[in-house]
DNA sequence: CTTGCTGCAAAAGGTTTGCAGTCAA
DNA sequence: TTGACTGCAAACCTTTTGCAGCAAG
């Protein structure tokens, strides 16, 4: 991604966060700027080493809050694959798409598929029901060549 | 259900217990009993409350060990739904279904859409995976007539 | 008898929260 | 100046575990 295209994001994010709430902070600086530039998806604890590096004196509790602030204001999804810790990850400018997991590495891979996304909305409807959203998430083995 | 059959699933229950661990226990059997007839997605504490009414000694602790044992031997299943405490289900002569969730009730409707299990399938093999399980949720909001 | 199971209470994760001081606006 | 934010530590919640006694086989 772009230096422009980031810059642009950390804008939109500063702007969003001070409509809703009200303080742009340091700490709320560093850590959504490790988000734009790291896209994935990471635990709180992967953002908070990270983020230590960078200022040793933000701590957990600030990662949490700003992390649900950003879940909150639409710029990044939580996700809990799984019994582990939650997983954060960042959706702006970001279409949708659903997950395969290695059950072997536990490596994520990311994914559409138009057709299933059609029989999604059809099967809801048929139950009667306006799909909102969904949660699709495949366990497979790599298939060795 | 029968009462025949709910005899016949805790017998089959009972013999895969003792032959992979040893013990069928007084608390197992009324654990099992519950589970066996109130079939649908249930916590921890839902099953607490409802075993403690029959035999108000058995522990949380207990509950959990039964519940995860129940899904060791594979009659369960372990699911979370978002944020929330895990939810169990009997899956003993049950076909495989995922759900859909009523944003609105949190109600639980299964379902099963063959075209959908079959282009998972597809997906995972264009990504070089073999399909091993999967997951799908759909959250929707009741069509109103 | 043997050894797995139970209840209890403590511990373990992950996440949230109360508080007093700090800092953005 | 004001009150939202921060770090810290304590609290929370769900789930697991160590232990001494109990009980199934």
């Amino acid at each position: 991604m772009s230096e422009d295209r980031a810059a642009e994001q950390l804008q939109y994010i500063k702007t969003e966060v001070k409509r809703c709430q009200v303080r742009w902070t340091a700490q709320r600086q560093v850590i959504v700027e490790h988000f734009i530039a790291n896209k994935g998806h990471y635990t709180v604890e992967d953002f908070f080493g990270a983020v230590s590096v960078q200022d040793s004196s933000i701590s957990m509790a600030t990662v949490y809050r700003t992390l649900n602030l950003l879940v909150d204001i639409g710029v990044a999804v939580k996700r809990v694959f799984g019994d582990g810790p939650a997983t954060f990850e960042f959706i702006l400018n970001r279409d949708h798409h659903d997950h395969l997991i290695d059950v072997d590495s536990g490596e994520i891979v990311e994914f559409v598929d138009e057709d299933i996304e059609r029989l999604q909305q059809l099967v809801a409807e048929e139950l009667g029901y306006d799909l909102h959203d969904h949660r699709m998430i495949l366990y497979g083995r790599k298939i060795k060549k």
